[in-house]
DNA sequence: TCCATTTGTTTTAAATTTGAAATATATCAA
DNA sequence: TTGATATATTTCAAATTTAAAACAAATGGA
């Protein structure tokens, strides 16, 4: 724990946090990133299959809010799952602008196989804090990230 | 919340966490990368900068532990700052493979008068958690982060 | 000494990500 | 209806990131 202060104790206590932040979400991500992997996925494209499988089709514009990936790049990655057939574009509603992208039957029968094995290992690496702590660290995690969201 | 069980409770409690930890990360990561584009920096370059004003002159791979960058990104980053005259290779002590880079007197009151600000800034996105929560999140977060860096 | 192995850094190519146009369609007010 | 503005998606070029190969130097055992 860093205990000179350098910037005054409100910011130094900031930025010790914000260290500790990005550590254990980048040592995650780095173990996920893996488990998808094996998968042979990526995580963008992991992501958008979750959104898919957990909500149900949902158009473009959904995904960048939803796994938080940037405009553009949706694009390649929904090209890349339609390549391999696992989703499909379909134009549906009044509003010919958008487009909606839903699973095909292999790409459900993939998330379906897949998530369960993921959503172990990802049980797995969590249980070195027990689950009062999850439960008190998913508490703090989201008043931080919904109050920053105001912020954007 | 999510109260159904979808993977079974414990699952559902750490797939809830990692999402959390992954929003909370992203908002603030995208926050101080703006900060930091302000000051004409990309957010590798400052953590570059960073681990040389707070630690002093360090190896190459002193910065792919400390800025958690892969190996052959670190080059191009400590070319562009060398270039920008704020940071310089060194050949020093005994081992000829090694490199030491150290931050100019640019470098240095560059550091200085950005980090100051910077710090400010990060000061001031957190408060939307009290000190104590900051406190509380830090812990359990350390926690989390240096028990997972074991199963890397 | 010599050779094999290890370590530290750079180079290279491929993949990814971003942001800024470009395109197509909608909406709304005059 | 027209024109201006807004929204959804794609295209494109530039920047970034990664992993693997290449290179240089150090180490340690035969």
């Amino acid at each position: 724990m860093e205990t000179t202060k350098k910037y005054g104790e409100r910011a130094d206590l900031a930025l010790s946090m914000w260290v500790k932040l990005a550590r254990a979400f980048s040592t995650f991500n780095r173990l996920t990133g893996k488990d998808i992997a094996g998968y042979g996925l990526t995580q963008p494209q992991f992501g958008v299959l979750e959104a898919l499988g957990h909500l149900g089709p949902m158009k473009i514009g959904g995904f960048c809010e939803k796994t938080l990936a940037s405009g553009g790049n949706i694009t390649v990655v929904v090209d890349n799952l339609e390549r391999d057939g696992l989703v499909e574009r379909v134009r549906e509603g009044d509003d010919r602008r958008t487009i909606t992208v839903r699973l095909t039957k292999k790409g459900t029968d993939l998330f379906h196989d897949i998530f369960k094995k993921h959503a172990a290992f990802v049980s797995e690496i969590s249980s070195v804090l027990t689950r009062e702590e999850q439960r008190e660290l998913s508490k703090l995690l989201k008043k931080l990230g919904t109050s920053l969201q105001k912020k954007m």
